[in-house]
DNA sequence: AAGAGTTTGTGAACGCGAGAACAAAACGAG
DNA sequence: CTCGTTTTGTTCTCGCGTTCACAAACTCTT
């Protein structure tokens, strides 16, 4: 907002960015297990499947970081994106909804892999609170705060009914949580400051049927 | 590609418009089931969570459906927005891949809602051939041409290890199929004419971080 | 029938992102 | 030390998408 202390860390990088750039360093985690010391824009653009010219402007947002002739140093890139993205250090999630897909997602282990930490998993149906799901227990929904409070939780996932989702999105913008992955069908209504994104199955669906219609309309043209 | 017979149904709609079309016609059906007969641009448009001219202007690509000093007619609307997308007739649909995240696929209801069938579930582990998933049995992953072929499937969905991902995405295309809906976190590399989205959790979640570590960052400035 | 009040559909301005193209910088060979 | 090669970082241009603003079109009242 207002002038911020200059120094290092570029400023605001370009959303489009934003979201490549978990590409790339995914990318250059699997050069880099491969053995990998250096990679040019293009190795590592074809890698991330883009332009290479797109690649360059991308990593130039966030300085520096190559050399003119050679390339990419691997791990270096990989430690500046990691950086830059925040995820060099361990951010604490909880999940609302154990269902279905909160289940896949409480035992998705790319969460711990990545710097996500799932602290806490709640339900609002007291038959779930038994169960253990991934070594953690299902706990009440109304424990949120608590929970929030104690681990600084900033992340929420929503995974319930889209009949609850804003809800639960209230709750949790109550509780202090600032960052909300929503899987219900829903469009929320947050206050400004807090972030939501949603992953949505039939959105996506919707959007291939739609080419898939064009693509068989043309054929028969 | 050539020229097209012109008749109706507009041409190429842009893809933001498209990828919007999907959350106006689930706006659409909400209010229809709560009895809305009439809505303005301005009350779909906060239903569905965007701007009023940007809704007008998107559904101006498909045709004059509203009635000016008037409004839209809900289940008009709601017609003419599914036949363009092509959710009025009903997609065949399968899933490879059923661990914890194809179990909740399989599960999900929001499919058949939506105008897709899922009419098979695959998996490569022979010990999972045995199950019989939300009233599915899951064949081997070799059964894909003969159910691809019977069906006439065109959309596939990839909950497989990221390892795996391409093979399967290869053996897709192979197949004919040419919509794919890719959940492994991997970057896949098809042919012209098949399209492919990819859902990405961890991708989501880093985004979130990105923006949530600034948020933290400008508190402390 | 005419005027006041609504609301759509769209032309125009603007800003952001994609990609091409190139100058600057590093390296290696001789 | 100099020249050629490689590859980055950046500038420039173009196209797409968003938003504003308003004329056109419709309803309702008097
Ligand atoms: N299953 C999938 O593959 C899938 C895919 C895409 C999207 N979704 C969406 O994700 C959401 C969850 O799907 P699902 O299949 O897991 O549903 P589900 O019914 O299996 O699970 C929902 C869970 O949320 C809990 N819940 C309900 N209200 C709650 C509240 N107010 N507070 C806390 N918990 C509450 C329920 O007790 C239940 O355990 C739905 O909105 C669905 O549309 C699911
Ligand atoms: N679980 C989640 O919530 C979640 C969330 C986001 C993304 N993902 C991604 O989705 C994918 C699946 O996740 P998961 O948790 O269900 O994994 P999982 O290991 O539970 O399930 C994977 C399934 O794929 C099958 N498989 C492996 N190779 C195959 C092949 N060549 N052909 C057909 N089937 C094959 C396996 O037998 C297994 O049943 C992963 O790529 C994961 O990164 C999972």
């Amino acid at each position: 907002m207002t002038a911020r202390t200059s120094a290092e860390s570029t400023r605001d990088i370009p959303e489009a960015t934003v979201a490549r750039l978990p590409v790339y360093l995914r990318a250059l985690i699997t050069l880099s297990e491969s053995g990998t010391v250096t990679c040019s824009s293009e190795d590592l653009a074809r890698a991330a499947g883009v332009n290479s010219a797109k690649l360059r402007k991308d990593l130039s947002y966030l300085g520096s970081y190559g050399t003119r002739g050679v390339g990419y140093d691997v791990d270096y890139l990989r430690y500046q994106i990691a950086r830059e993205i925040g995820v060099t250090q361990d951010w604490p999630v909880v999940i609302v909804g154990i269902g279905n897909l909160g289940h896949a997602l409480a035992n998705y282990s790319g969460f711990r892999s990545r710097g996500f930490r799932v602290v806490a998993l709640l339900d609002a149906d007291p038959t779930r609170h038994e169960e253990v799901v991934a070594g953690i227990d299902v706990r009440p929904f109304d424990d949120l705060e608590q929970i929030v409070r104690e681990n600084g939780v900033a992340i929420g996932v929503i995974a319930t009914p889209a009949i609850a989702a804003q809800d639960v999105a209230d709750r949790m913008v109550e509780c202090g949580i600032s960052s909300i992955l929503n899987f219900a069908a829903t469009v929320l209504a947050v206050p400004a400051g807090v972030d939501v994104r949603k992953v949505d199955l039939s959105i996506e669906l919707q959007i291939l049927a739609y080419h898939e219609q064009r693509k068989a309309q043309a054929d028969t043209a």
